[in-house]
DNA sequence: GGATTCTCTTGACATTTATCAAGAAATTAT
DNA sequence: ATAATTTCTTGATAAATGTCAAGAGAATCC
């Protein structure tokens, strides 16, 4: 488990100090979820940031009643809701379980503690977050310049797998388009 | 000049040590550009991060031969190509200011020093990254859920003034949608 | 200050995408 | 296993948005 949870903060974080690597890793618990559990319910605080180690999970919120998928996050990647868990305001998503999930956890006590016992951390945390700040440039750029056709073929290319993994309407939704537009564009690339 | 910057500081990264305060503006210089030149050209590296005092930049890339505008940088936030600046990589982005300019200006040697210098640095900077991935999940999530109309409504409602200070093609370029759209939509809601 | 370019609007029309309704297929619950 | 629910597809139609073309007005250049 340990060097699992070690790889991905090489991977996130960068992290060449093999002691910095321990510790870090050391502040991360294995907490398990089941399917339809919520990892953050509108309108609370989230108090945790978690690495995927197995499982899937969606980031949604509500617009007119409806369900807006705005990610869906993979094992691999992290998950959270940022703002609410660095500034302890209220969340603004909704996180829920798509399947049986394992996480790598810390909650905003240890993670206190954590910046206070890894010197580096501050700085490790501030590249991962410009990593992530040019995807999301990225996506906007994505909405601007390509069609729903154009994006399905962008996400579908670089996530196939995920196609199989969850129900298509969270991707069509993700992506900006209603599930018919979504059905459609595939039978029309299938063929 | 001073006050002006400290006061950016203050704004941004939320320093309440004076000492800092000063410490941290004294390595921004200013720099006046004028209308139309670069801020950061295609396909070169941004060794650049400044605050605006005065004046508008656009930041855009091309999308089939077209100018695509990702946003319009006004006075008291910052520019920057970020992912470049910070990896010291080729930029995503063209940044050209559409006014002439004043900015407060840090370059990549410096910045380096500032990190050095101020160890509450990274800790502020991670937070100001925060806000803004934050509000750029709110800008993508406004994409997946609303019409044309409604973006531009709720950009009108917080940027009022800008309709006045750029072309409104680069407004209705970051809002994602053509100028003729978007002049039919201004023409709908001035009735 | 006249020419040129850029900006914005408008109309006609095409295309894309959404909506509504229905049903088949798959999944989940009892 | 059966029923209930969810997921996905399809068709018909409507609405939103894009494209192309033209022109008026404003700003800019020489």
């Amino acid at each position: 488990m340990n060097n699992e949870l070690v790889q991905y903060i090489k991977t996130y974080f960068g992290v060449s100090n093999s002691e910095d690597q321990t510790k870090i890793a050391s502040f991360f618990k294995l907490e398990k979820l089941n399917r339809g559990d919520y990892f953050l319910k509108g309108g609370h605080v989230c108090h945790k940031f978690s690495f995927i180690r197995e499982g899937i999970l969606r980031v949604f919120a509500y617009h007119n009643g409806k369900e807006v998928t705005q990610w869906i996050a993979t094992p691999g990647y992290f998950v959270t809701d940022l703002g609410s868990f660095i500034f302890n305001k209220e969340g603004s998503w909704v996180i829920q379980t798509s399947t049986d999930v394992e996480l790598f956890t810390i909650d905003r006590s240890d993670y206190v503690k954590l910046i206070a016992q890894v010197p580096a951390w501050n700085s490790l945390e501030k590249l991962f977050l410009v990593s992530c700040f040019g995807a999301m440039e990225q996506r906007i750029f994505q909405h601007l310049s390509l069609t729903a056709e154009e994006r399905y073929q962008v996400f579908f290319e670089a996530n196939s797998e995920l196609f199989n993994e969850v129900p298509l309407h969270y991707i069509a939704s993700m992506l900006g388009m209603t599930p018919e537009t979504f059905s459609r564009i595939r039978k029309k690339r299938i063929k």
